[in-house]
DNA sequence: GCAAAGATTTGCT
DNA sequence: GCAAATCTTTGCC
């Protein structure tokens, strides 16, 4: 490039709106007030955005239904990291599923993003689901791919990312992408801050799913909000 | 090095 | 309403 160019401080954030910029601060305090600051929130990709309804709190290395509950590992290492950042992980070997990365750097937190209501760009939504079908091999039946492709475009609006790895193949979320920063405007996917306009959501909060293996406390601890007036909230 | 289990979803009985 | 699908991570021998 010619260095008779205008220098540029940093990457182009000429024309960012900052009241598009999710606040760090809001995820580096408790974790469970991180939670009921996400319900209402944005996640957005370049072609698409969903407003996050449901949401579980995994915190420190005694709750005994988080990653964190073995230490620092290779997989859960960004946990102990600075928060904001990405961390997804695979579950029962065919999954993907968000967190987002809460609580001062040293002290192992997340949220993971069970829920989200479409905003826009549920054609691309609809389209990833059906790649993830026919990288699953769901489309070999007899139906074939024309079968699968229907029954994906007949999916409601609200279930296309009505739970974490849902969510995951709605945004075209994999494991590679953990480690990036959510709340940097130049991120392909960021998380932003509800419009101004937007009502304050209702939240209500029931045990976490899916951690039956966890003793007492933590299995039964009200640790998962959402908001109940949602029809993209899971399990229904 | 091996075995067990998992922060889920889907399809069939 | 139940069980299969699928593979990485972790604990233990």
């Amino acid at each position: 490039m010619s260095s008779r160019r205008s220098p540029r401080r940093s990457p182009p954030l000429a024309d960012h709106d900052l009241s598009r910029t999710f606040a760090r601060a809001r995820l580096a305090g408790s974790t469970l007030d991180a939670a009921r600051a996400l319900i209402g929130a944005r996640l957005a990709r370049d072609d698409r955005a969903g407003r996050i309804v449901e949401v579980e709190a995994y915190i420190g290395t005694d709750d005994q239904a988080s990653h964190a509950r073995f230490g620092r590992t290779a997989r859960n290492a960004v946990m102990f990291g600075p928060p904001g950042i990405a961390y997804v992980y695979l579950v029962y070997g065919m999954y993907d599923c968000l967190n987002v990365v809460t609580e001062p750097e040293g002290r192992p937190a997340a949220l993971l993003i069970r829920a989200i209501e479409p905003v826009s760009g549920e054609a691309a939504m609809r389209h990833a689901r059906l790649e993830a079908a026919v990288r699953r091999g769901h489309t070999e039946g007899p139906a074939g791919i024309a079968a699968v492709a229907r029954r994906i475009e007949a999916i409601p609006s609200a279930r296309l990312a009505s739970g974490p790895g849902l969510a995951a193949i709605a945004f075209g979320l994999s494991r590679a992408d953990t480690g990036l920063d959510l709340l940097d405007p130049r991120s392909p996917i960021r998380l932003e801050p509800a419009p101004a306009e937007a009502a304050t959501p209702p939240i209500a909060t029931s045990a976490r799913i899916g951690i039956a293996y966890a003793p007492e406390p933590w299995r039964s601890v009200a640790w998962r909000f959402f908001d109940p007036t949602s029809a993209a909230v899971s399990g229904r």
